[in-house]
Parts: C-alpha cells; structure tokens; sequence
DNA sequence: TGTTAGCACTCGCCTAGTGAGAGTGCTAAC
DNA sequence: GTTAGCACTCTCACTAGGCGAGTGCTAACA
C-alpha cells in the first residue's frame, strides 16, 4: 500500500478525519484499544476492515495513534487528543436541559458566597465524570469592602474584613492594651474610612500619615495596631499563589481503570496540592481569556502526564480572575467536559457581574 | 504441647503478652507477616523459635492473631490490636521535644481561626503518617455574637453572622425593595440589640414580638426579611450533621501498602464523604468526653473495616464540641497516634478555653 | 488506483507445572 | 517447660504451551 500522509496542508481528509473521530469516540468509552473490526462494526465507514487498518496506519505514521503492542487495537496518543478538539471540534455545547438543570440548582443555592465554588466544582464532577475544580476569584491587589472590629476579650479583637470581591477574612489579634467594644467600634469607623476601596499599599500610606498617637490616645494606638496587622493580611493575601481551591469528584478519577493503582492516583494528588503549581495554571488560563486545555504531555509536572486539565476563567479580566474547570485522565470525554466547562464558566461570569456590576 | 490458654482472668501472662507486642510492633513496621524467628531474632526474648511458636499458636487460638496460610508468619487480628491498646498500654506521651515544636507551630498561626484546625489536621498527619482529621466545633444550637449587614447593590445585603463559638457564616440576600447602607446599617443595630446571645428560636420569637410594619415602615419590612433569613441560615446550621471538617494526609494513607489498590482507597474516602456518618461519630465521641479508637471492624460502614480511627473531643461539653484524631490502616501505630491525638486535643481544649473563657 | 479477502505472523493472556524457600506444627529428647 | 530436628504446607517466581485477537502484507478485484 502506498504510505502517503492522507493529509494535505496538516488536515486530515475527511475519511481519515472520521475514523481518528471513531477511535477516540470508542477508546473513550471502552478503554480499550479499538480494532479495526470493532470501528466497522459500530460506525458506519462504508469501507471494510482492510482498508480502515491501512488508515490507522496512516494515523499512527502521522503520530496521532499508538499501539500497545503488534496484536492489540489503537490507542490515541496526546495528539491525537489535541488533532480531535482542535480540528475536530463540533459545536460542543450543553443540551439545554442540562443547561436548565444546572441553572436551577445555581438559583436553588441562594448566594451563599463560598457555595458557588463547591457548586461549581460538584456540577462539574458530576457532569462529566471527572474531578470538577474552581478556584475564587482573586484580584492582584485585594481591595477592602469593609472592616469590622468585635471585642472578644479583654485584650482579644476579632476583625473581619470584607475585600472587594466578595471574599472574607477573619482574624484574631492580641492587643498590647485591653479594649472594649465601644472603643473598638470607634477605632473600626476610622479604619474604615482609611481603608475602603484602598489596597494593602495605599492603607500603609495612610496609617503612616495619621498623627503618632505617643501612647496618649489609646484608641489611636489600637488604630495603628489594628491597621498594621490588616496590612499585613493583606499582603499575604496579595501574596498567595491561589485564595482558595475547592474541588469534587476525585474519587471519580480513582475509578478510572488507567487508575486503579494508588501511586499513580498519588501522584496527580500530590501535584494538585502544589500551590505555586495551581497558582500558574490560574495565571495562564488568565492571560489567555479562554478555555484552556492541556492534555497529557502536555502538563508541565510529570506527575500530571497522564491526565488532563480544562480549564476557563471567570471574573473581570484585569481586576479579579478565578478558573473553573475539571481533571481526568487523558481517556475523557472532551466535548461533555469543555462544554460543561464552558457553560460553568460563563454562569460564573453572570454571577460575578451581577454581584458586582 | 499442652494447649492450655496462657491467660488467666483475661490478662495474658507477662511473657505471651510481650510476644503480642513484639509481634505488633514488628508488623507495624515492616507490613509483613512476623515469623517466630524474627522475633527471636529482633527482641530479647530469651528463649528459642520453638516455644515462641507455641506462644504464637496459643495467641492465635484466642483470636489475637491470624494465619494467612500455613507457611506464613503471625498478622495481628483486631482483636489483637485492641488488646495492645487497651491492656498492653504503656505510659504513651508524646516527647517533650515534640510537643513544644507543636505548641509553637501553633504560636505561628496567629489566632487566625479557621488555620487552627488545618494545624491540627496537618500537625496530626506529619506526626503519625497517617491521615489527619479536624472538625469545627459545634453547638448544639447556634447562638449569635454579632451581626453585621453590607450593602452590596441596590438590593442586595450581605449579612455577616460570628456565632459564639468564632465560626462565621455570610449570606448574601435579595431584599425586595432598595436600601443603602446606612439603612443597613440601622438595621444592622437593631438586629443585633435582638439576636445577640440568642438563638434561633428566640430570635425568631422576637421577630414575632415586633410591631407589624404594614409596609409602611422600609426598614421594620427590612429587618423582617434579614431577621427571617437569619433564622433560616442558623437553623441550617443547627441542623447540620458537622460543621467543617478538615483534613490532611489523606496522601498517606494511599502510601500504605494494603491501600495499593485504588478501589480500596476509593471506599475509605467514600465513608469520609458522609456526613451523617461522621456526625454520628463526633456525637459518639463528644458523649464519651474521651479519646476513642475504633479498630477495624469495630467501625460500622463496611468501607472503614480496613482502617482504624483514632478521636478526641475537644471544647466545653455540652456546649460547642469538635473532635480531632486521625485516621490510618488497622496496621498503623497506636502509641505514637494515641498520643499525638490526646496532645492536639489538649491543645485545642487549651485554645478554646483562652477564648471564650 | 483504491478496495478487499485471505493468510501468516506476532504478541499478550491464561493455565498448568515445577522448584525453591519460608515458616509452621509436631515430636522426641533434654 | 524448653528445645532441636524434621516433615509438611503453601506461596511465589519462573517456564512452557495453547488460544485468540488483531495486525501487516499480498495478490486479486472493481
């Protein structure tokens, strides 16, 4: 058989197209390397298993199919993932049952902040299959809302700061003097007015202009105490690679049968738990403005090499960004899982410019 | 050999006791079955392989220990772990050298609440290689520190809610009519002269007792709408099974070698997804008021019997109580993971009660 | 020139069989 | 009561052979 590429200009012919479309469609629900005999039998070629085996052969010179071994089916390999959701592509979108169904039980939620994110994350999971991940969302620079002092002991406040994104902060802090509710609800409104809509830098600025108290004014010492140990939250707000990571369905990965040993599922854990890692990938995808996808090799860490990310930003780009998306192993199904992506991500972007339009 | 049972009075004799131990300590280690040569050979027992395999067989006889087969070594039964933990327990405390490396992790932190219990949960992994749990502590019913109410949009409040107990809750809600903040605000002060120190039927009660606003009034009709939205909120609270629980190392535990299989992992991890389950833990524990182990088949759920669960209340009983301890394969060990629980929910204790003293 | 049937060939998987090694249980002597 | 010695059992690792699946190639065909 003449081995000539059935390609012309890096894009398959379409028969070619249809076959790579077939394997991959097959492979991933079975996860087993598809025959030839089994792709005539299930889809409608036309043409008879010969000639689909010297197809595949093409596809696997071409670098997009593998095999395990001389008497086995084919496998994709990684790009044969990305030839099908690059050139491939349908229109991949969510049928609008699901689209409703998801709606309501975003509405059903009643804006509980923090219970978005697990939503998102769960909707995900359960809609593909896979892991569902969101991140909040987290400006360069976190801007206060609004500031509260509580009194909780004698020496002990509790401070509660709202940043503009709608994420909160709690902390507790020893004062150096005790201090009682009213007087801390006083240092409270002037911290507010120092602080709001201000970031950790420009609050510095102004704690530093305030008259030095000297010791003499109690209040003004708390205000310094307070304000300080507010900045410092901040930049270690600002600092953080990530705010907050929730994620659901890992255990749908677990069941996957390329993971049935648990060193391998370790490994993509113990990635997943690196911070400066996540943080990357959130400023990627960020950067990019739009669904990301990485498969396999693709993935940076080797511990990540067998699965897959998809992953879409939500928020106002420039100001605060979050990712939803999901993680399976690179056998997934890619078009439920970068419509279901896409379809949370662009409800995420609703919710956000309703909340803070 | 005379087969007679070497206890009397269900007490093991010194020597068949210490041959229990040895072969405990040694299986913890070494994840393999124990042969009497190798205790002969690891532990000064004194006397040759022969008699101890007597011992091992009598050990055997009374449930303690197990066969895999006849030409394997001795594996410790449940039973036999229970017995260790509870008879053969020696004065197990956690070195000194240890515990102020704890205490000062702790001293790091700096009161910011919830990384108390992410401390605790890691600070238990990292000290006994197993999975680290921590849960929030609850009350029974919720009552109200503070309030606070935001404007965020036209109609939409952002409610703040600090229970007693230092754990938050915030609402976002859709008032049906406009209000800035310092509608809220006034709102805001009203609620709190009837919420604080209250629960959420008292406080519903004193809704109640409100004169009627006919519509007249915006902010009675407000406060109507938040005062009914915080109930809600604090009955949910009350009602659920746990609060927050946190964990690490679940990692860990996936490293043990009877967790190579993912599906065996995959069930552990399913039975920690269930909040009834663990609700009903936490409550077994709180009303023990003491550290409990639960060893193997001891635990109900089918998915536990392989892992033994380790779990200290902590908090003012009868008010707020959470719990922490850790979770591991049966083979894990009990000394070092007993002593770590007891020292972390002693600290906690300690943490609680300079806090709401 | 592309397609197809036919067929040899390869290779993984399963089963059975074998030998080595570990560790026991028993017994007879101390 | 303890011990050395020994037969016995059972797992593990390795090997061999048969089966089946699926390919790659070739020659014939449209």
């Amino acid at each position: 058989m003449a081995r000539r590429p059935r390609r012309t200009n890096d894009t398959l012919d379409a028969r070619s197209g249809a076959i790579l479309r077939a394997v991959i469609d097959e492979y991933v629900t079975s996860a087993v390397p598809v025959s030839s005999g089994s792709l005539v039998a299930h889809y409608p070629l036309g043409v008879s298993s010969a000639t689909v085996r010297g197809i595949l052969a093409d596809l696997e010179a071409l670098g997009l199919l593998t095999h395990p071994h001389t008497s086995a089916g084919r496998v994709p390999t990684d790009a044969g993932y990305r030839y099908y959701v690059q050139v491939l592509a349908d229109d991949w979108s969510l049928p609008s049952v699901e689209q409703r169904m998801i709606r309501h039980q975003f509405g059903q939620v009643e804006f509980a902040s923090e219970q978005w994110f697990r939503l998102a994350a769960s909707t995900l999971a359960a809609n593909t299959g896979t892991a569902g991940l969101a991140t909040t969302a987290k400006p360069k620079s976190a801007r206060v809302r609004r500031v509260e002092l509580l009194a909780v002991q004698d020496r002990l406040a509790l401070m509660i700061v709202v940043f503009r994104e709608g994420t909160t902060r709690q902390i507790l802090h020893n004062l150096s003097m005790e201090a009682d509710q009213d007087q801390l609800s006083r240092v409270g409104g002037l911290l507010n007015v120092l602080a709001v809509d201000r970031t950790a830098d420009e609050i510095e600025a102004a704690l530093a202009d305030l008259p030095v108290g000297d010791g003499v004014n109690d209040e003004s010492e708390i205000l310094a105490q307070i304000g300080e140990r507010l900045v410092r939250a901040m930049r270690e707000f600002d600092g953080a690679d990530i705010d907050d990571l929730f994620s659901d369905g890992l255990l749908n990965v677990m069941a996957a049968p390329e993971f049935d040993r648990s060193d391998k599922v370790r490994q993509v854990f113990a990635a997943l738990g690196n911070r400066a890692y996540l943080g990357s990938l959130v400023d990627a995808v960020a950067r990019a403005g739009s669904i990301q996808i990485f498969i396999g090799h693709e993935n940076r860490p080797l511990e990540m090499q067998d699965v897959s990310l998809i992953l879409a930003p939500y928020g106002r780009i420039g100001r605060a960004v979050g990712v939803v998306g999901v993680l399976g192993p690179t056998r997934m199904s890619y078009p439920q899982a970068i419509a279901s992506v896409e379809f949370v991500s662009r409800l995420m972007n609703e919710l956000v410019e309703h909340l803070y339009a």
